[in-house]
RNA sequence: GCGACCAUAGUGUAAUGGUUAACACGGGAGUCUGUGGAACUCCAGGUACGGGUUCAAUCCCCGUUGGUCGCCCCA
């Protein structure tokens, strides 16, 4: 038997309509705010990837689907989403219209990970990115764009951090700081944070190790060391948020898997969760388009995980019933099928969601299909019926049942539904 | 990439080194040939894959694949 790869997954009804709904929620949450819907391809140059999310980043040294096509390219799945629009912008800046562009995106992202729950090889994300302006108050729209969504699909008890990592000068600052730090206490740290120290320091505040967890209590924070205008957009950032109604922790050891983030990075997770526990989060990348040959523009996004947040609403109580049939048609005989069939047909075409069984079966074996499917009306159509163009309509929740004509049940059917 | 645990009808569980692998729910049909939900009867459907040990393996061993949970990391 072919079984699908690992980490993916097929969707079928409830599940496939969760993820249609968060789709739609998002669509229109997101028009309101003044962003518009882009689409890039799934996969993209790896050099893309490489180069924006960083080399040394567990993402691009181990976890990325990456291939040759048939002229010897290298080409990789996207594992996230903006860097596909970040070159799609420094491509044709002109197609994104005024500044600042305000897109979002829904999509599957690939990561060669070990699948556990609420990860997988491919997961869905919904993502925005506002590119072309560095002012405090699009971070704080942002910010408030990512928990009005979460908010909107019923999710409570979330937990909002942000911090600021500073401008790349600040950053390379604070990292030797950090690394004169921690080198002084490496006897106490694990054997990975060891390695870190010297490859990616900032990731040491990643560590669950309680020794590590220790020895950093008194490390340098990087709100330290951010530079005046740094610290400045960071104040004003907390300012604006403060005209919202969101709660947040201010985060100094918040870190991002991304080497392109400046400034204000966010995420939001939720305690239900387990070790997965992270819905989303994002941040500014106010160097990555110059960084790439682009004009000097900064920008702004988020994303978050489709299967968590589902993971997440179901934890909460919140999962959708799946969708129910209207109305149920019934029939007596094969002669009253065709004028069922008919019946059934002009339902449709009036927006009532409609179906009939399909052999033939006696009037209580249909019926018992109706109550199996949890429809709300029943038609029974027999050669009576045929004959006095009056036809049995039976609501299923109080089994009142009345002979109308068509017209009548297409109109009684609209106003129900 | 590392570690631990797990794999039996669609789902949830049972059982045994040896005739036919059991039960519940779910699914289908009928009892009831023009009126559903109950009850009863019947039907379909299963030991993940590949090796090994053995006279004999669903059971024991190894591998593969997949899942779950940690680690790592993140959505």
């Amino acid at each position: 038997m072919i079984k699908k790869p690992r980490g993916t997954q097929d969707f079928l009804p409830p599940k496939s309509e969760e993820i249609a709904y968060l789709e739609e929620k998002a669509a229109e949450l997101f028009k309101r705010y003044g962003y518009g819907r882009m689409i890039t391809p799934i996969f993209e140059s790896t050099d893309l990837f490489t180069r924006s999310i960083g080399e040394t980043t567990d993402i691009v040294s181990k976890e990325m689907y990456t291939f040759n096509d048939k002229k010897g390219r290298s080409l990789t799945l996207r594992p996230e989403g903006t860097a596909p629009i970040v070159r799609a912008y420094i491509e044709d800046p002109s197609s994104f219209g005024l500044l600042p562009a305000k897109v979002y995106y829904i999509g599957q992202m690939f990561r060669y990970e070990r699948p556990q729950a609420g990860r997988y090889r491919e997961f869905w994300q919904i993502g925005v990115e506002a590119i072309g302006s560095s002012d405090a108050v699009l971070d704080a729209e942002i910010i408030d764009l990512l928990m009005s969504y979460l908010e909107e699909v019923g999710l409570i008890n979330l937990d909002l951090k942000i911090n600021s990592m500073g401008c790349k000068n600040d950053r390379a600052k604070y990292s030797e700081q950090l690394k004169d730090y921690l080198r002084s206490k490496k006897a106490d740290l694990c054997k990975d944070c060891r390695q870190r120290v010297e490859v990616n320091p900032l990731r040491v505040f990643d560590c669950k190790n309680k020794d590590c967890q220790m020895s950093i209590t008194n490390a340098p924070k990087i709100i330290d060391y951010i530079c005046k205008d740094c610290n400045g957009h960071f104040e004003k950032v907390k300012g604006y948020l403060g005209a919202t109604s969101i709660k947040y922790k201010v985060e100094s050891r918040l870190v991002r898997g991304f080497d392109y983030y400046t400034r204000t990075v966010f995420e939001v997770a939720s305690s239900e969760l387990g070790a997965q526990d992270a819905l989303g989060g994002g941040g500014r990348y106010d160097n990555l388009i110059a960084d790439y040959g682009g004009d000097s523009t900064p920008a702004i996004g988020f994303a978050f995980g489709l299967e968590r947040i589902i993971l997440a609403r179901q934890k909460q109580g919140k999962s959708k019933r799946p969708t129910k049939l209207h109305l149920w048609i019934s029939y007596i005989d094969e002669e009253s099928k065709k004028e069922a069939f008919k019946l059934l047909l002009l339902m449709r075409k009036n927006n009532i969601s409609a179906d009939m069984s399909l052999d033939y079966k006696n009037l209580k074996a249909q019926l018992r299909q109706a109550d199996k499917r949890d429809v709300g009306y029943s038609l029974v159509i027999g050669p009576d019926e045929i004959a006095s163009g009056k036809y049995a309509l039976k609501d299923m929740n109080t089994k009142e049942q009345q002979s109308l004509c068509i017209d009548e049940i297409v109109r009684r059917m609209k106003d129900e539904g």
